[in-house]
DNA sequence: GTAGTTGGTATACTCTGTGATACTGATTAC
DNA sequence: GTAATCAGTATCACAGAGTATACCAACTAC
């Protein structure tokens, strides 16, 4: 027998940490996020903010994220069909995480070259 | 002309985010932490507690850890030689973060399925 | 002897993420 | 007419992440 009570839920707690990374993992969803929270709403406005990103893997990511409600998708089917992208409150529940990121990205690389052992 | 003064260095946090999740990104470094942290140190002590994972990826994700100096390596050449594992105190410094994603892919999870839509 | 454990490596394969390029239909501009 | 922009989609290709399986050398147990 395994120590059942030593181990708490702990690979229910892996897989939250694997759905998170997955939001957020990947090449081009936190430059995504980054770009709408900057103010770009359109298509190719968010393309060309975005240096190196193809037009297919911003409409997958962008896909993804709405399917995840980091992010709205709006149409106005007026005379030239409008769309916008926004970032949603729930999108900026995890900006105390990026933040977090953002800070412990820095430091892991001072940490890495200051010891180059 | 962009406006550069509202973009801040973005970019640089964005690499910095990126960083981040490139050393605990992947598929098996997060449960490799947590069974190292539960108090596996053995290579297949940790192999057997984690299902799915082969003997090839353990090994991987162990040298690119220990390069990242979120584990130590240590071996005792005695006779027969014996290699353990731990968790750095470096590895800690990202508790904070490691807890607020569980709490965030928990709530996710909630999030996306109470929303049907 | 055989069988098992230890800490891995080697080889071959699949499968997913990402990239490159072209294209569409609707609209506007010239 | 041509060209350009909009919001994407389609198709092909490739590298790297991950899988499957076998194997190694040293040692222990029987």
């Amino acid at each position: 027998m395994a120590t059942p009570s030593l181990v708490r839920n702990q690979s229910e707690e892996v897989k939250a940490l694997q759905d998170t990374i997955y939001v957020i993992g990947g090449k081009w969803k936190l430059p995504i996020i980054n770009s709408i929270c900057n103010g770009n709403k359109r298509f190719r406005e968010i393309e060309r903010s975005i240096p190196g990103i193809t037009t297919r893997m911003l409409s997958r990511e962008l896909k993804e994220m709405e399917m995840n409600k980091l992010i709205k998708r709006t149409v106005y089917p007026d005379s030239p069909v409008l769309v916008e992208y926004e970032s949603t409150p729930y999108c900026k529940t995890f900006g105390n995480i990026i933040l977090a990121m953002i800070e412990w990205g820095k430091e892991h690389k001072k940490y890495i070259i200051e010891q180059p052992e």
